[in-house]
DNA sequence: TTAAGTGCAAAGGCTTTGCAGCATA
DNA sequence: TATGCTGCAAAGCCTTTGCACTTAA
């Protein structure tokens, strides 16, 4: 059973990761390793998360119709709340999640083993925004 | 300001997403209406769903990994449960997600506009098997 | 030494678009 | 008739892959 060799670039990949405190996709990661002087592809990128996330270091979040984001998987779980005006992506929790899980796979009798809540709407500031020019 | 015509390639549309349940992508739409000899193209399917969608007849879906699926708008917001083993889409509803929602908007100072929770995991029949294999 | 990682370029899905012709109101 | 619809083929994204070369252990 072969290992997994740790490398340069993947210790900056996960390190890039670490620093971006979740919401960043692959080309910004590729952009950013890049402009700070690194050496590495974008193919490489792609391999390098597709490997964190099998080895559960790292997880993919779908935001919405933005695509694909990568982020350190955390002990406690947390979800997204995207701002469509200035695309802000906020994180939350609520112990209301674990209940509505419960009483799911109770219901149903399915066995819930990855959960995503994604809300879209508007942040305080934009708010303002959409009630002042009525759209 | 101009209409929208009413064609027959719309109609056809439709009335495949509304045969359909939900669970259909658009190449899965084209498929269905070639094969019942309607004559449409993807490219057509694809300008439909995006008319649909910003009429609020239909709804787009991202179904965790499985790409965007449609479905007929309905009063009642619902989520989808996925089964990783079967690929089995099961629909539910709980007021508890009604509560969330509350909460996060409360909390945040944000205004929900779209919600979307997705489960992923493994049916009564799927569990059985996971189990057995030991995997 | 040797399995594993990497870059490059090509290929694969899905979705959108430009354009010329067609159809609906 | 005029605006909007359609098909086709091409192009655009994002992501994966084949292959030859490089590197970590």
């Amino acid at each position: 059973m072969g290992g997994h060799l740790v490398t340069a670039r993947r210790r900056v990949l996960l390190d890039l990761i670490r620093g971006a405190g979740g919401h960043v996709d692959a080309k910004e990661l590729y952009r950013r390793a890049t402009s700070q002087g690194e050496s590495i592809s974008l193919a490489t990128v792609y391999r390098g998360l597709r490997l964190f996330k099998a080895l559960g270091l790292v997880d993919e979040r779908r935001l919405g119709q933005l695509g694909c984001y990568y982020e350190i998987r955390r002990p406690v779980d947390h979800q997204h709340l995207v701002c469509q005006g200035c695309g802000k992506v906020i994180e939350f929790q609520s112990p209301l999640m674990r209940r509505l899980i419960d009483q799911v796979q109770h219901d149903h009798n399915f066995s819930v083993a990855k959960t995503e809540l994604y809300l879209q709407g508007y942040c305080q500031e934009c708010k303002w925004q959409t009630e002042d020019s009525g759209r």
